[in-house]
Order: structure tokens, then sequence, then C-alpha cells
DNA sequence: GCAATACTTGAGTGATTGTTCAAGTATTGC
DNA sequence: GCAATACTTGAACAATCACTCAAGTATTGC
């Protein structure tokens, strides 16, 4: 009986996330997602509550596109550490094939998001924590595949890696240089042990 | 003959800076900043120009700060590897002491700024090459010291502790833990060569 | 066709944004 | 004490902010 929803709820989600992602929370005004949406204020918050539900929203949209990528990337048939190297070596690709050089919606949303913001912040660090899980649990098989030394603690190294992503995506803010990247991945997995096998 | 200037400069300048480190640029008005300096909007935009001019003075007094840190860090009479440890150690310390949580507002400005905004972007990853300049000349006497493998390249391996200090400085932001950080550093000098000498 | 339903519209809310500027005031050289 | 100088003040600016809501409209079950 009642007048159904002409637009794609999802697909407004997707635009707004966009928005984010190239500015930020707090640079993104309503005026810009009414834009982006293709949607009246009036229907914007009847869908998404406000402004900042409409952000998590997006973060939560973000995160699951990520989600994917990795579980392929990291359940590939290579070798453990060769599939945590090809993970980053496509994390450099998307970086520098991006012309607006937008980084990281998470990462950028980590930084941007005063401590005090306790929801934003646990949602976005419980989200790393997952991919630090995979992690982990790569880096066992490496050991279990004498490709790692078992002395090392595969969590430990995880959190590296991990940093190892931050590390990566802010350095491309400063120098989007893709060598260069590479590079010092390379000199990251050192601490794998041993030089890279590239 | 003209009456002189009332207020401290410089001193307005810290407080500024104070409340842009703790809230990033967007989230902070001038309304924030004219409390924070007791100056009345007319002193505030007669002495810095403008919001954006006094930011940027804000973010090369930071790092003014930061430079001189760093020198005494990485001059003492330690070994070179050992001053790179030490550093780190000192960040780490201060991080985890900073009540606010507020991370380093050059590393935040990085994130917040949009890749256009040339000239801020352009300001702080040359702050940042100066730092690894340092790095680098550090590695350099470890090379003469026989503390790193002469094979290894001194400045890719600075723009790894580079990339270190993001990771850090992001990590801290998921997870406020001095040990587990201090771990992270340990598995990132892993990659100079050899284990940690703590 | 007729209620009933509820989505869509966009003008309008008051608050806040960054910024300006004329008026007021304090100091100095003479 | 008197200009001359210029710093200080804070009200006021237009623009924008996040957000609301009554009016308009399209669809459905009957």
């Amino acid at each position: 009986m009642p007048r159904p929803i002409e637009f794609d709820r999802d697909e407004a989600l997707l635009r707004a996330m966009s928005v984010f992602w190239r500015q930020g929370y707090h640079a993104t005004s309503v005026k810009d997602l009414t834009a982006a949406t293709h949607l009246q204020p009036g229907s914007l918050y009847g869908t998404f509550q406000n402004k900042r539900a409409l952000f998590i929203a997006a973060l939560d949209a973000y995160f699951s596109g990520i989600r994917e990528r990795i579980q392929t990337c990291l359940h590939s048939d290579d070798s453990p550490l060769q599939r945590l190297r090809t993970f980053f070596d496509m994390l450099i690709e998307e970086m520098v094939c991006d012309p607006d050089n937008k980084g990281c919606l998470l990462v950028n949303t980590l930084l941007e998001t005063p401590a005090e913001d306790t929801e934003i912040n646990r949602r976005v660090s419980e989200m790393f924590a997952e991919v630090e899980t995979e992690f982990a649990r790569v880096l066992q098989e490496a050991q279990a595949a004498g490709e790692l030394d078992p002395s090392r603690d595969p969590q430990a190294l995880a959190r590296l890696l991990i940093a190892g992503i931050y590390g990566l995506r802010v350095y491309h803010k400063t120098r989007p240089d893709a060598p260069m990247l590479h590079e010092i991945i390379d000199n990251l997995f050192f601490a794998l042990g041993g030089p890279s096998r590239h």
C-alpha cells in the first residue's frame, strides 16, 4: 500500500562513502552528500538518521569491500609469505593508481577522529584487528611451511605488518612513488627473516 | 610612537597550535582559536592573516619543536643504531604519556589534507624529508661503525624508519599499549639486520 | 475510483562558519 | 598636553552549517 522507495539505498551509500573518502568527515557537508547521492535532505535523513550515522554506515560499507579483497588475496595457492607479499604489492598498486590520492578511508578516519570519540575509534580499530588476525594466521602457516622461523611470534609480526600498512599509507601521501614504496616493503619483509625472495 | 602590541605573538601561536593539534584543522573554529589565544578576532587576523595562515604557522612552530629534540637525540654519544632506537623509544613514551592521545600534528595533517592542497602537503612532506635525511646519516654512521651491513641502502632504510614512525602513530590510535608498540619497533629493527640488542 | 500509506520535495530553521572594520584606546615623540 | 600612530575591541557580515517538516505526490488494496 505504501509508495515504494525510488532510490537505491546501497548505491546512495556508496556515493556518500566516496565523498567522505575524498574529503574526510568534517570537510564533507550535507550539501555535498545530497549532491553526490542525488537525494534531497529529507530522503537522506529519512534513510540514514543523520550525517554521523551515514558516515558510520559508509565506514562499514568501505570495510566490507576491503574484507572481500583481503580474503581472496590471503587464500590464494601461493606460499604463505608470498600471499602476504602479494597483498602489499596490490595495496601499493591501488594507492598509486588512485588519481585523487585519497588514501584509506579507515586510516584517514583514525587520524581525523579525536580520541574521545570512542565509538568510531573502536569500530575502525576492530576492523584492523580483524585483518591483523588474518595476517597472524597466514604467518602461522608460514611457520608450518618452514618459511618463517618458528621462534618468532606470529601475532607480533602481524602487528608489524599492520603498522606497515599504516606506514605505506602515510608515506604515499608525502611521495607517491611506486618503486620506492615497494622498496619499503622489501625492507619491511626483511624483518620477517632474511632477504626478500622476489 | 605607535601603541605597542600587548600580547605575546609566540605564546598565542603555541596556544593555537595546541588547539589544531587536538582537533585538526577543519574541526577547529575561529571561535576556538580566539578562546585559546585570548585574542579578539581583529587581533588574530591582524597578527596571522587568516585561519589557514595561522595553521601553517602552527605547523612550522610544531616542527621546530620536534627538530630540536630529534637533533639532541640523534647526536648523543650512544652507538648509531642505539641512537635511532632511543629516538623510537622516546617517541613511544611521548605518545603513551599524552592523556589526549593527539598523535602527531604533522601526520594528522598529512591525512586530513586533500592531495590538491599542494602547499600544505609539500610543507609537511619536506619536514619529514629532513628527518629522513638525518636518519640516513645516522645509518651511514652505523655502517662505518660496523653496526649495519654495508650492502644495505641507508636512504632506503631511512624511508623504512620514517614509515615506522607513521605506523606507530596510527597504531597507537587503535591501541595505546606501550609494550606492544615497543615490540613493533623491536621487530622493525629486525629489518636493519639481526635481532634487537635490547 | 477511493482511501490509506508513506516516500519525495525543498524552502526554511537557528546556529555557526570565517572574516571585516569602524570605533575606542593606549602609547610615543615632541 | 597634543598629534600621530596603530593596537584592541566586538558587533556585524554574508555564507554555510546540520537538520526539520509541512505540503505534494505516487503507489497499493479494495
